[in-house]
DNA sequence: CAGACGTGGAT
DNA sequence: TATCCAAGTCT
C-alpha cells in the first residue's frame, strides 16, 4: 500500500470541484482572481453543522444586503437576527455581528490573514480559522471538519472512536497539506467527502485515494469513522399562546440573548419541563382570556423533544400591562421567528406563512 | 470534557 | 417513522 498523496486530490479537484458562490474557481485562481475573505468567513460561519443547499441562499442574502463587513458591522443586530431566522444555531448569528464589528472597528476593516488572528475572533473555532486562513489567504493550515474526519479516518483506518482520534487525525491532515495549494487541498477534501468519500455508500471506484485507502482495502469504508454512541434524546412539554388583538397584531416576545434561541423573538410560552403529569392547562398563560385549544406541535432540537400545546384567543382587546410587543400578522416576516416560533403561530393561524403552493 | 446549541433533507 | 447528519463553537 502506497502512502497518500495530496497530488492526486488537487488533480482531482481541478476538474471536479463543485461551483459555489463564494469559491474562486482552481481556473480562475490560476488568472489571479483572488477570494474575497469577508465572502469566506461568511459562508464557513453559515456551512458550521449547516448543509450547502440550506446556506446558498441566505448567503446571496447576506452578502447583498451587506456587502462588506463594515457594512455588516454597522448593520442593528434585530436586522441580522432576523434575517438569520431559520438557519439555526443562532449564537452563530450574535458572533457573527460581533466578529464583524471587531474587524471592521479593530482591525481597519480587514480581516486577519493568520490562523491566530482568526482564531482570536467571535464565533471563529479550530476549523474556522484554519479554513479562512488556507481559503482566503493561501496559509498552510490543517483543516479539519467532519467531511476531512470521515476521509482521514477511512484512508488510515482509524479504529479509535471520535471525537477522542481528532488530534491523530489532526497530524495526518497537517501531514498531507501541500505548502503550494493549502486552500485547494482543504476545499478538494471536503468536497471529496461531499461528494465521493460519503458517509453511506461512499464512490470509492471515483477516487483519487482509492489506491491508498486502507478502509477500502481491509474492510467496509462505511464503518469509519468510529464515532462514540449518543444519548437518546428526553422530551420536553409546554405550551404556546397566540393571542390576536382587534387590529390583526399578534403577541410576541424577544428572549434573552443567551441559550437556546437566543435574541430570536417568540410567542409567549410556559417553561418546558420534563413533567409528564398530564395535560398542559392555561394557568401560566400570559394575561387571563377566553383561550381555546389549537392543537399541538412538536419540534425537535439537537438534545431534546419539544411538544407544544397550542392554545389561541381574538381578535380581543389588548390587555392592560406589558407583555410584549404587537406584530401585524401580515408582517411576521421582518421578526427573527426561529422555526419552533413559526410551527406554533401556523399551529393557531394557518394563513400566517402563505407558501408557494399554499 | 461533555453538554448546549437548530434545522431540514436523506435514507 | 426513526435515525443520522451538514464546512463547529462555546462553556
Amino acid at each position: 500500500m502506497k502512502a497518500p498523496q495530496s497530488a492526486p486530490l488537487l488533480t482531482w479537484y481541478d476538474r471536479h470541484h463543485r461551483e459555489l458562490p463564494w469559491r474562486i474557481s482552481p481556473s480562475a485562481a490560476k488568472r489571479g482572481v483572488k477570494p474575497d475573505p469577508y465572502y469566506i468567513w461568511m459562508s464557513e460561519v453559515m456551512l458550521q453543522q449547516t448543509t450547502v443547499a440550506a446556506v446558498k441562499a441566505y448567503f446571496a442574502k447576506f452578502v447583498a444586503r451587506w456587502p462588506t463587513v463594515t457594512d455588516l458591522a454597522e448593520a442593528p443586530s434585530e436586522d441580522v437576527m432576523a434575517a438569520w431566522a431559520g438557519l439555526g444555531y443562532y449564537a452563530r448569528a450574535r458572533n457573527l455581528k460581533k466578529c464583524a464589528e471587531a474587524v471592521a472597528f479593530e482591525h481597519g476593516g480587514i480581516f486577519p490573514d493568520t490562523e491566530e488572528g482568526l482564531r482570536a475572533l467571535p464565533g471563529i473555532g479550530d476549523y474556522t480559522s484554519a479554513a479562512v486562513a488556507a481559503i482566503a489567504f493561501n496559509r498552510p493550515a490543517a483543516v479539519m471538519d467532519g467531511n476531512v474526519e470521515r476521509v482521514i479516518s477511512r484512508l488510515y483506518a482509524i479504529e479509535a472512536p471520535l471525537p477522542g482520534s481528532k488530534p491523530q487525525m489532526k497530524a495526518k491532515v497537517a501531514e498531507l497539506t501541500p505548502i503550494d495549494r493549502p486552500g485547494d487541498f482543504a476545499q478538494a477534501m471536503m468536497d471529496l467527502g461531499a461528494t465521493i468519500c460519503t458517509p453511506k455508500r461512499p464512490a470509492c471506484a471515483l477516487c483519487p485515494f482509492n489506491d491508498a485507502c486502507l478502509a477500502l482495502a481491509t474492510d467496509e469504508p462505511e464503518r469509519f469513522p468510529v464515532k462514540a454512541a449518543k444519548k437518546a434524546k428526553p422530551v420536553r412539554l409546554g405550551a404556546a399562546f397566540i393571542a390576536v388583538d382587534r387590529e390583526g397584531r399578534l403577541l410576541l416576545r424577544k428572549r434573552v440573548e443567551s441559550g437556546l434561541l437566543g435574541g430570536m423573538t417568540e410567542v409567549p410560552t410556559t417553561d418546558w419541563t420534563s413533567r409528564q403529569d398530564g395535560e398542559t392547562g392555561t394557568e401560566a398563560a400570559p394575561f387571563p382570556a377566553d383561550w381555546q385549544a389549537a392543537g399541538s406541535i412538536s419540534h425537535v432540537f439537537t438534545h431534546f423533544e419539544l411538544r407544544l400545546s397550542i392554545f389561541r384567543v381574538g381578535p380581543i382587546d389588548k390587555p392592560s400591562g406589558d407583555h410584549g410587543f404587537w406584530v401585524p400578522v401580515t408582517e411576521l416576516d421582518g421578526e427573527a421567528l426561529p422555526t419552533v416560533m413559526k410551527k406554533a403561530i401556523a399551529a393557531a393561524i394557518p394563513t400566517a406563512f402563505p407558501t408557494p403552493k399554499g
